[in-house]
DNA sequence: AGAGGTCAAATTGTATACGATTTTCTGCAC
DNA sequence: GTGCAGAAAATCGTATACAATTTGACCTCT
């Protein structure tokens, strides 16, 4: 495997710190330059960031906080493979909270936030229309930062950490289960919640926020792959 | 100010790790031991629990994502001190999230789940009538498990971890700005909601779920006390 | 060739060392 | 006594050192 240190890039600022190092780290990940499974050695991470172990180890810590790096003892740190199982709590998650969030959201709306949302959906337009990998990576992060923008708007410092946690770990989802190759994110339906919103048509809103998640989840292969229990796998 | 140290328990049992100190401090602020603001020095907390302030350092750093502790660059580490603010932003969460996750145990629920629901009820009940401080933290804890019990029937592992945060950072909330010195939960609350759930009412156990966090809210003083202007303090 | 075992290399776990920053104490001028 | 350097102490930030564990290679014996 391609070591993990060479699918980051790295700005060669000096800026020393943890959270420099988790954000690119993080951003890496949620753009799926480091796929899943992929290990993240503490050396590795150091050196990269021109940093000792210690702070590469922080940082990996912190992202084990969030669920996208889990450490096993004694073995190190990886980029999370969440499982079907987990997948499924992931968008279930979503569905429970991001109604609530839209609700709250939408109670203190101001044109300016109205105005931004629809910046971010023609910035996203533009982008799907676009081809190459830059392009893709992107794409991905603006078909997020519309729900982390609501819950930004909805001004609950909390809930909004949170959209970020589940938003980042989705990204994962849909790079391991994900079947289509389009978008990971219908764009017309964050148009339609926009004008939804806009127009004060709360349940509508919240209804399509759901369909649209639904719409998401709806596109995973979420079937169990076992290792076929090392025993199946040979008989027949 | 007493040392931090003094305040809290700590088994011999050379069982290494951060998890156990992270626990053992988690559990110490949930239950009041230890107050918001005060400071907990890395050599202090790596002296109490014999390992270095490496492994110390570990431990409050995974406290400061669980919004328990907050760190201050080059300054260290306090139990944190939430604002007013940050209260309501809190409890706006779990109502938020509450409700849904009422819905998605109620869902699951098993007649085991029903009984270990009322056996948490009877122990809180027992430990209100009692007396001493043991009883008292024994009762905050209680009264906690009945909100975390819930969301681990629902089977959500993630809204779980993230009812644990809200419960765990409500304790501080209250232990700050709680005004009655009655106990935090109204307990008959907590037996009307498995009632509903029981009788599988679905709609008014979410109506009492709502209810019950508005009354624990309703407790709290939370007016902003500014440090009084420095001159409105002495003008009378 | 295959099984098993030992050793070496790599990687993580934890402690310690040292520089940087903040806080506290001290002493001197006023 | 008050106020303000400036030094001393304490505490945090980061790197390095060393122990413990895992991994993989190689070698032997059957």
């Amino acid at each position: 495997m391609k070591s993990a240190a060479s699918a980051m890039s790295h700005d060669d600022t000096q800026e020393t710190g943890v959270p420099q190092i988790r954000d690119a780290i993080r951003e890496a990940i949620v753009e799926r330059r480091l796929s899943p499974g992929t290990k993240l050695s503490e050396s590795d991470v150091g050196n990269l960031f021109n940093v000792s172990r210690t702070l590469a180890r922080a940082a990996l810590q912190a992202l084990s906080y969030e669920g996208l790096v889990s450490v096993e003892k004694n073995r190190g740190a990886f980029v999370a493979y969440p499982s079907p199982e987990e997948a499924r709590q992931i968008f279930a998650a979503r569905r429970l909270v991001e109604p609530g969030i839209l609700r709250d959201a939408a109670a203190r709306v101001t044109p300016s936030d109205i105005q931004h949302l629809k910046q971010l959906l023609l910035e996203e337009g533009r982008l799907m229309s676009e081809r190459g990998q830059t392009a893709r990576r992107a794409e991905i992060k603006a078909s997020g930062d519309f729900h982390l923008t609501l819950a930004a708007i909805s001004g609950n410092a909390i809930m909004q950490r949170f959209m970020e946690e589940l938003v980042a770990r989705s990204s994962l989802v849909i790079a391991l289960y994900g079947q289509s190759t389009v978008s990971s994110c219908g764009h017309s339906e964050h148009g339609d919640i926009i004008e939804a919103i806009e127009s004060k048509e709360l349940d509508r809103a919240c209804h399509l926020m759901l369909h649209h998640i639904a719409h998401i989840e709806a596109d995973l292969d979420l079937r169990e792959r076992k290792s076929l229990g090392l025993k199946e796998a040979f008989e027949l």
